[in-house]
DNA sequence: ATTAGCACTTGCTCTCGTTGAGTGCTAACC
DNA sequence: GGTTAGCACTCAACGAGAGCAAGTGCTAAT
């Protein structure tokens, strides 16, 4: 594998009970007030009763532990990213869903939505404004999409353009320059045996079958055939940008949870670099389910305070692409993580009901 | 008119040429260094030899005309909005272009660039490289924008595909849902005969004709024109959405010039309503050349410390849209103009190459 | 094992001089 | 009469010091 394991998963230390409860407490304090937690405090709101003293203790064999932090010796103690991973794998337990929140992501299909793209960048939208986070959303990769349809459209004597149409209903376009003076029947004729050739192949093997065939029989007679070839070659040549649907990056700014304009410049700036975060969403494109990488596990700079939780959306036969928000990593796990989950599943339904799969 | 109008052209005051001087001056130290001017440095940067004492005497005047003010009593003075206009105005000399940021510029239309789309989008990014300021790109309107090409075409049984090409060059494309089976070679019919009917002829001019027909005849029996005007009207019905193209907004950002972080948010929050922004940007496309709206100019709060510099961008026989930016208030304007200016040339020149009237 | 008590640490806030850049005014100067 | 030097005054910014509040770690008693 290329890339380094981002999560290592450990085996969960053993925790004796009340001690999980301390820690358990602290963060649901901190999530909720982003403030150290001291011991008092704790104890006044824990429902175990316990001494300050005695959460002291606990405190302090936690810290041991690498679970807590102080800012300063004086001050009360915040989690560590080993302590979100601990809650989330072992404490944590996912909010049911309200049906208001359920009716909200629902819409991401909307009436009158018609095309895929449209439906991506509703998730974003709903899912930036649900959770006040950072959201992205990955576009079907074309180069594994595979052919639904492809039409040559003579739009000017020396322009045509083509229409891509892939399985999962993302439709694509792409103008191409021509010097001859090719007929509208004649392209009708190419398009027609390229979607008889190719329906259903994958992007990606078109191009190589294509880009084969020119080297096979360099002379050819057949006109059609010659120029179906060269026709096909331009279009499928088409690079894919990497479509990333973002929305939301701005409620960061606004949640204040980022101290330094600093942090939050690097930030931005890594959130501005699209490849970068495709490449991140990509990695994670096997695994099932929702995926949570927190602080440093992101193995990006700008992402040491943020946790990003993502799933995969797919229609009946493939994985499709990644959904995930970005948020700080004291957000409210419980909440974020069922959000997430579900709006994957309806994009997945969405999706399925737009794809010709 | 509904609007009222943003900026009312004075005739500028009548200010003796010492005293033009020195506000070029505090206007030209203050846009180098964001700190309030005093006589004391002021006295030393002039060229003209003047005491602290006798600035300060013209500075005084100068507050008194409105041009400057104060933050406090015992500091330095800053430039007003009104002192930038008249700058802008009587003042600034454009700065001649360097031929390395004219070849940036060009690079908007780079080899390999075929959509339209792709112009205005790296159209964007380089103003913002350029400036280090927010950019803004208006699509050509499609409503006005007038029908190269209409094609269907059947991607599955219940799926059309409808793509629009505007003479400007814009693609569209949108899918209608039928019931029916229409055969490939009916669409094209339908698509030969709204080709032949509606060529040249303005999408908004289109839709009424359309709907005006769908009621004058409402008993039809030729089932080509039936449905022809039945698709024809679903085809056209496309709301256009506010295309907006942005990039560099991250820049303001960094770029400090904005103090407290509720400006940055109020200015982060105009700037995402993009339909307000498109109606500004709207609102200038009558007016010739480089336009500039100074600070309160804008009616929007949110811009309130932010400068907008505007032009636009046409082909041949028609303007098409608004290129801009939003940068602070105190933004080099001898720089920016010239830049904003000349983009909006090869702008031009790289669409009408694009487009097919 | 738990807890009360206590000494200690440390960041935060407030106050209070001090400093320095800048002003406005007046009187002298050319 | 315009220009300038001089001077008293203002005010934000900076820093030191005091007091406060929240929190800790340790010890000894329960």
């Amino acid at each position: 594998m290329p890339r380094p394991q981002r999560h290592v998963p450990e085996s969960p230390p053993q925790i004796d009970e009340r001690t999980q409860l301390v820690l358990q407490g602290i963060i649901n304090s901190y999530i909720e007030t982003t403030e150290p937690v001291g011991s008092r405090t704790l104890s006044k709101q824990l429902s175990m009763p316990m001494s300050p003293a005695t959460i002291r203790n606990i405190m302090s064999d936690l810290s041991e532990l690498g679970f807590l932090i102080q800012t300063h010796t004086s001050a009360g103690r915040i989690p560590t990213d080993k302590a979100y991973r601990y809650y989330v794998d072992s404490l944590a337990v996912a909010d049911s869903l309200t049906d208001e929140i359920r009716t909200r992501i629902q819409e991401l299909s909307a009436e009158g939505v018609s095309q895929v793209e449209e439906l991506l960048s509703n998730t974003t939208k709903i899912l930036a404004n649900l959770t006040h986070f950072a959201c992205l959303v990955t576009a079907p990769k074309t180069a594994v999409s595979r052919l639904q349809h492809i039409e040559f459209i003579k739009v000017s004597t020396s322009k045509i353009l083509v229409i891509l149409v892939s399985k999962s209903g993302v439709v694509r376009n792409k103008l191409i320059e021509t010097i001859e003076g090719i007929s509208q029947d004649f392209l009708n004729s190419i398009s027609a045996f390229l979607n008889e050739q190719f329906q259903n192949r994958s992007f990606r093997e078109i191009r190589d079958q294509i880009l084969q065939s020119m080297v096979e029989d360099k002379e050819r007679y057949d006109r059609l055939l010659a120029q179906a070839v060269r026709l096909g070659k331009k279009a499928f040549e088409v690079s894919d940008p990497p479509e990333l649907y973002m929305d939301g990056h701005l409620n960061l700014l606004m949640s204040a949870a980022f101290g330094s304009r600093n942090d939050l410049q690097g930030l931005m700036g890594t959130l501005d670099q699209k490849s970068r975060i495709m490449e991140m969403l990509d990695h994670t494109m096997n695994a099932e389910g929702v995926r949570i990488y927190i602080g440093i596990e992101n193995d990006h700079e700008g992402l040491k305070d943020c946790t990003l939780v993502t799933a995969n959306y797919r229609n009946e036969n493939n994985v499709l692409g990644t959904l995930g928000v970005i948020g700080p990593t004291h957000m409210d796990y419980q909440r974020i993580i069922p959000v997430v989950d579900y709006t994957s599943k309806i994009l997945s339904q969405a999706i399925t009901r737009h794809s010709y799969d």
